[in-house]
Parts: structure tokens; C-alpha cells; sequence
DNA sequence: ATCTCAAATGAGAACGATTGTCAAAATCCT
DNA sequence: AGGATTTTGACAATCGTTCTCATTTGAGAT
């Protein structure tokens, strides 16, 4: 149900294809979030013609590979990223959505020793912090 | 565009009507976050007669009032809960999908500063943990 | 109590993101 | 190459949410 294997890590069993090439390449172009409809747009643009269905399906797969990151943005709309090497969390502005990315050693710590508290194994946490920037709040 | 207005603890011109009154009740009601449709499918069962989109707006202004808590879940849909009720993270198993409620001061805290140190103000933070509970990891 | 006017409501249409459908095309395996 | 299986693409369908606009309601003046 939940398609979360015991590897998280694990490829599974897909296929290569020029499609799946393609929405990988875009997504390692840009170090910002991008809704799935700005990444097929982007890909027409560069004359990859990939259809709007397979660019959601590729990205849902490579998401729960743990390949790309995902989030959803202030408005419910799901976002995508290349992963950067590390775990880390997301500080994002709701009003321009500048991303900050924060380390927090003190959270990864907390979540390890509340999960072994309650007998949780496994763990693996989602943290985003949302708010208003500098900028925006002037 | 964003509805955030200069002074965010006012109430602005609202009037007072049965049906505001009937939603803030319902939500009153659960510690619990519910979805608009499941607010106005409740208020149904109670007799109020209220039109879904009049719980709608109802809540996106409450929630801009910031009389209320507001956030989206996993799949992207909003969902609402009274503002009073402590504030609290999820455990949640992936297996059997049991759910342990965790408090976290020093991620509040922590999450705080992390925001004040990158200029961000009128934060809010999701946080949930998934792994495997005791009795489903043997 | 009545009148007036802006705010609030309700019913349903409209919308936008996402998912489902299914025949055609691509890939893998032998 | 040949057949099973996965992936794709075009488009219909869903679903949460927002918009439209005629009608109702609340608050203050008369």
C-alpha cells in the first residue's frame, strides 16, 4: 500500500528510457524546487518531448526511490529537487519561496532518541519549516 | 495576493454569523486536524446546514487570522484544527500505520532559531517521523 | 420597526493539479 | 528475431478548492 520497501534505497525493477533520462537531466540543471508541470514545460522548451503524464509518473518513482527530494509548497502544489548529498532540511519563504537549506543535528538527534523511546526502527523523518523571509517582510 | 495583512491579529471587518459560529464549533469540538470537507460533512451530521464553500472561507479566514492552525498533508490537502490544543508531532509506523503523538521542545526551540538566524518570521513547522514500531519489526 | 447597503451565503460552474485508462511503442530476455 | 512486459502518450476523469452571482443577512441610520 504504502510502496515503501525495507532497502529504501533499492532501484526496484524499472526501465531505462529516453523519458526518464530526460526529467533526470532537467531536474540536475536546476539547484531549485520545480513543480512537475514547470519541468515538462522546461522540457518542451529544450525539445524533449516527454508527455505531461510520464513526467509525473517518473517523478513520483524517482521520489520514493529516495532519488530527488519532494515537498509541497504553501499552496499543496508537490515541488522537486535534485537530492544534494546529505541529509538536511528546508526553511522555505512562503511569499517568494526562497529555499534556505538548515542542518540540524540537534533534530536528527531528538527524532533517533524519540523513535527508540517508542521501540521505532527504520526511521527516517520529514521536516520543513515555513515562514516569511527578510525580504518579504520587509 | 498572499492575504497576510500588516497587522495579523486582527479580525479585520467580520461579521458574526450562524454559520462561522457553527464551524468554529465543530472545530472546537476535535484536538484533532480535519479536512475542510470533513468539517462540512460533520457539520451535516450535526444538523447545520452550511454550504461547502461557506466552510471554505470560512476557514481560510480564521486560519489568516491566525484564530486557527492550518497545514497540508502528505497528499497535499488542508486540513485544520483549533489553535489551542498543544502543539505536536507524528510517529507514525509504515508498516501497520499506528500513530504515537510526540511533543518536541527542543525542536520548537530549535526550529525558532534556526528561522530568527535566517530572518524569517511568522513561522510554522511540519515534522512527522516514519519508521517501523516494535511489533511490526520482528 | 423599517430602510439601506455592504458583507456573507449557497448552489453550482469553473479551475488546476494530479491520477486513471488503454492502445501503441519501447525494452528486456531467450 | 519474437514474445512477454513495462513505459509512454493523449485525453478523460477525479478531487480539492476557488469563483460567480443572485439572494439573504447583519449593522447602523431613520
Amino acid at each position: 500500500m504504502t510502496g515503501v520497501q525495507e532497502r529504501a534505497t533499492s532501484e526496484g525493477t524499472r526501465r531505462p528510457t529516453r523519458q526518464r533520462a530526460a526529467v533526470a537531466a532537467v531536474l540536475a540543471d536546476t539547484d531549485e524546487f520545480r513543480s512537475a508541470q514547470e519541468l515538462h514545460a522546461l522540457l518542451r522548451e529544450g525539445g524533449d518531448k516527454v508527455g505531461l503524464a510520464t513526467v509525473y509518473r517518473n517523478l513520483q518513482a524517482m521520489a520514493a526511490d529516495g532519488e530527488i527530494d519532494m515537498l509541497r509548497t504553501d499552496e499543496g502544489e508537490a515541488v522537486y529537487r535534485a537530492c544534494s548529498t546529505g541529509h538536511h532540511h528546508h526553511l522555505v519563504c512562503r511569499v517568494c519561496g526562497r529555499t534556505v537549506e538548515v542542518e540540524g543535528p540537534t533534530v536528527e538527534a531528538w527524532a533517533t532518541r524519540v523513535s527508540a523511546e517508542h521501540g521505532f526502527t527504520e526511521v527516517r523523518h520529514t521536516l520543513e519549516i515555513f515562514g516569511t523571509c527578510a525580504t518579504c517582510s520587509r
